[in-house]
DNA sequence: CACTAAAACGGAGGCGCCTCCGTTTACTAC
DNA sequence: GTAGTAAACGGAGGCGCCTCCGTTTTAGTG
């Protein structure tokens, strides 16, 4: 994670991003970004790339100098995406009781697949292709999901005899259910008996008396 | 819908295929596959469809009349190849002692997977995405593999202890191996040794003396 | 500032995909 | 044979993909 540019720590970090990047280029590559995020969720990973450049109000050659290809694209999105549903945990566990933090946080993981639906076999072909990918993404998921897990036991608003990976264990059952019409509004019951699940037994009761 | 066919049960019972199909239909349909399959095996699952039609001698138009999207033809004429890999099985054991059959079989078999080695990613997709398709492919090589060794074990050419689909697994490690330049030479070899451990210890000893 | 090299831009062009529909062809019934 | 008709044909046209290269912009340097 070790910074080595001179970076004025307003980059990534990551391995990637050797390159400072001019000004312009910058500007234009987030614009694409931006536009791409809702292109594809408007109209799957095969809307069309030069309707995307055309939003954003660039060259389609542009587009290409930035992002080879398609797929190049959707992973930047995508990555982009699952970073700020983590972010929302940090964000969620700073305004609310942690319990409160981590149903909300889970209701939001479930209105995230949720866009993702449509995408599932395209996803699935691009999570498959490229491993590491795959392995970033759940790994900052539930890294996110365990601050809100273990801070919920100590805090005592849920039972502590749960791991963190037990929860994403049964959120995971959402991402495989069948795709009926009311998958969302199940989805959403499986999410708050859940939560029933967790807090019962917790050493501190639930926001009601008693 | 339409009046039924009288059918003269000359066609498959199969949940396909109610269409008797007219005269130039079949003959362009044929047309196009015979061309697909080279052109599939010369330039890969991405090959120009438009080239295609043209090489049949028919327009693309009609090319997608028969196969609506690329992925239907590529099925046809993967499950065409499959097929005639395993009708190999029957021509060999009629023209070779049993355990020749076998072993010339497994060489085509080498053959048949090189061709399909630079699409491995595409045909895991398509199969993956289809998953029937490979459950029918699979059980039609094992079953003509099973007949090739069961023939050979009740001739006693190769030894009876040995389970069709224990040979089969042997073979699974020839697709699965990394993709060098030898790979092809490796493959032939792990064949011969394959035979050789067959025949040990077989009823019958191999044409050689002794 | 003025100047310049490097970086970035952007769109025309060539190709492939796929749809749509007017034309042609093979079968059937007289 | 002839006529009728459903099926099949085929290619033009519209769109998207992606490359290539002349033009523009940026960020240094004196």
């Amino acid at each position: 994670m070790a910074s080595q540019p001179p970076a004025t720590a307003r980059d990534k970090p990551d391995a990637t991003a050797p390159k400072p990047l001019r000004a312009d280029a910058q500007r234009n590559r987030d614009a694409l970004v931006e536009v791409a995020a809702v292109a594809f969720a408007a109209h799957g990973v095969d809307a069309s790339l030069e309707e995307i450049a055309r939003q954003a109000g660039v060259g389609i050659g542009t587009l290409y100098r930035h992002f080879p290809t398609r797929e190049h694209l959707v992973e930047v999105v995508y990555r982009r995406e699952v970073e700020s549903l983590c972010a929302a945990a940090d964000e969620l566990a700073l305004h609310h009781p942690p319990d409160m933090a981590l149903e909300q946080w889970m209701q939001r993981f479930v209105d995230y697949i949720a866009t993702k639906r449509g995408l599932a076999t395209s996803l699935r072909i691009l999570l498959n292709t490229n491993s590491t990918l795959f392995s970033d993404m759940s790994s900052r998921v539930s890294l996110a999901l365990r601050q809100l897990v273990d801070a919920a036991a100590a805090d005592g608003s849920i039972r502590n005899d749960v791991d963190a990976s037990d929860v994403l264990h049964a959120l995971g059952g959402i991402y495989s259910a069948p795709d009926t019409d009311d998958w969302r509004d199940r989805s959403r019951r499986l999410v708050s008996l859940l939560m029933d699940g967790l807090r019962f037994g917790a050493g501190k009761p639930a926001k009601d008396s008693r």
